[in-house]
DNA sequence: TTGTAAGCGTTATCAT
DNA sequence: ATGATAACGCTTACAA
């Protein structure tokens, strides 16, 4: 690969007038500079970056912290984390830390001794340690789909809240009273965040959600399946159930079916996420959109923000679900 | 950050000293090494990764190239990569082409100013002009998933041929003669490749694969609607299908869903990829797998062996499908 | 407008 | 066994 010396070498001039050229820094003359393209041109020279990184303390690269890959949520960060970081200039380095706290420390601390310009976090615990490591590296960090309470980091957030109400409503509108929800972990505060915002306006609305009719899940398909075992099992009496996540919903629609039990006919279903999967399974789901790409826009933009010393969000920034009415979900009958 | 530098100056030692104790690459006296080391703990200092891989030549990073990421395969690349290549190491660069040549070009050629010391294509065109550019840097590169005729680049393959004999010697040892089949767009030597295994399989056994039984879909959920909407308004008679991934095999069963038309009770139905939602669906997928983990650890395999100078492989590697029986095959029934 | 030279943080060569 | 020193390829005062 060529170097800027040689790019210098054969323009006749120094390596500092090279540069210049490239980053029109300063001004240039007309003729010197056009001897320097073509001789840019002649050798196929770029800039390497290694170098570049090293001496302007800003390796070019955001890092995207993951939890877990095969995860459709968390593909969806990927995918549009790459799309917003790349129209921007940066490279992304990927990291998964299967909820592994010393995969998460090796990975921040490789970014960190790549002069990284920013780390994305999607789903950190609250306990995490590297935040500690991070601070004395005034790096921009930015938190996605989850707010730490504790620390001064800016975080985008969804509105689970108001996911919980729009399910709650959805389904009251069509004349449930018998409602279950098959949530995800609730030591995880989105979820507790979903349920209450469920609970509260299904109350409102004189319905109860005894807890019985409550199945805590862990966000997989078979989450789904056990729920439903567990309710019929139980034997309790319900038309609907929402589930915090379509795979949870999907897992539910495969028991139910097993069960002969008909979605919508006998049991309205809602999900959460609007994974491919959930307009694909017969009926369709109906379910909650969370705006993932919307909420990447806004992570990178935080991102560069703190780096062109904008201001620096420190607050969250929440976003809005929405509700997409499919095939699962229909009026109670009488 | 601190530097060697600053490790340097609290052991009373110069830098060098410092290197080798990190790299141990010469012997260095006991003590002195124990004086660096508390000073290394002391300062958490951790070697910069730019100045060494700029100093080496090689940066510590291996770069994965997708044609796309919202989609099973690819993330399963990424996710077996990522898996690989953490444990030997280096950290991952992922850039997504869309299949937009100047995207890849770009791409490529950031991870060449990075000093990658690997790169793994999936799926790349044979047109890629990439190839000619990295000929001359003697960076390890690898194809994954497609095998390029012209270029003496590794690959690694999935036999697809063999995966349509198994498709289609499964349906038949079911009994079914009356056969159908989606394929991903024929312009892809794989799905020509798997065709031609599907078809010499029937032929040997007496069964023709007329060419109003082929459906030309392009691997996404839609083409598996508009392949039965084909068959039906044909009016083809037909008891089983082969769709060439589990996409496609899903957009057909829920269109014989919609149309009353049982799965597996009517018709048998088999896919491939065994992508997660080939369980989830009602029947679960009868489908092919292909070794996705297997692929990936050859590839990265391919990569180390490339770097450390050992046996530089010039061929391709093919791998073995196989067949997983779920419920959407069953016998036919006379 | 241009060149010289120092420095970013390493490793590697050559002395000592 | 250890220390200077050059070099990796770039940017940026400072000089000219």
């Amino acid at each position: 690969m060529p170097s800027m010396k040689d790019v210098a070498q054969i323009a006749g001039v120094s390596v500092s007038t090279v540069s210049r050229v490239i980053n029109n820094s300063i001004p240039v003359d007309k003729r010197t500079r056009l001897r320097v393209e073509k001789a840019i041109r002649k050798l196929h020279y770029k800039p390497n970056l290694l170098a570049k990184g090293l001496r302007m303390r800003s390796g070019g690269i955001i890092g995207l912290v993951v939890p877990e890959i095969i995860h459709q949520t968390f593909v969806n960060f990927i995918h549009y984390v790459e799309e917003q970081i790349v129209d921007h200039g940066f490279d992304l380095i990927l990291g998964n830390t299967n909820e592994d706290p010393e995969k998460e420390e090796r990975f921040i601390d490789s970014l960190i001794r790549r002069n990284v310009d920013g780390i994305i976090f999607s789903r950190v615990s609250d306990q995490s340690r590297v935040f500690k490591i991070l601070e004395k590296t005034n790096i921009p960090v930015v938190v996605v789909d989850r707010f730490l309470e504790k620390e001064h980091i800016p975080s985008i957030v969804l509105n689970n809240y108001k996911a919980g109400i729009l399910a709650g409503s959805h389904l009251m509108s069509l004349d449930h009273k018998n409602i279950a929800c098959i949530t995800g972990p609730l030591n995880i505060a989105l979820c507790r965040e979903r349920l209450k915002g469920f609970k509260t306006i299904l109350s409102e609305n004189g319905i109860l959600l005894p807890s019985g009719f409550i199945y805590e899940g862990d966000f997989k398909f078979e989450s789904g399946i056990y729920a439903i075992k567990k309710f019929l099992s139980d034997g309790i009496k319900i038309t609907s159930i929402w589930a915090q996540n379509d795979m949870m919903a999907i897992g539910a629609l495969k028991e139910l079916n097993k069960n002969h039990i008909r979605v919508p006919g006998d049991i309205s279903l809602i999900g959460m996420d609007n994974i491919s999967s959930s307009e694909m399974v017969t009926p369709s789901l109906t379910t909650i959109i969370q705006p993932f790409q919307e909420m990447c826009q806004k992570a990178v933009q935080v991102i560069l923000n703190h780096i062109h010393k904008k201001e620096i969000t420190l607050n969250r920034i929440v976003l809005e679900p929405s509700l997409i009415i499919r095939e699962s979900t229909r009026p109670l009958k009488r």
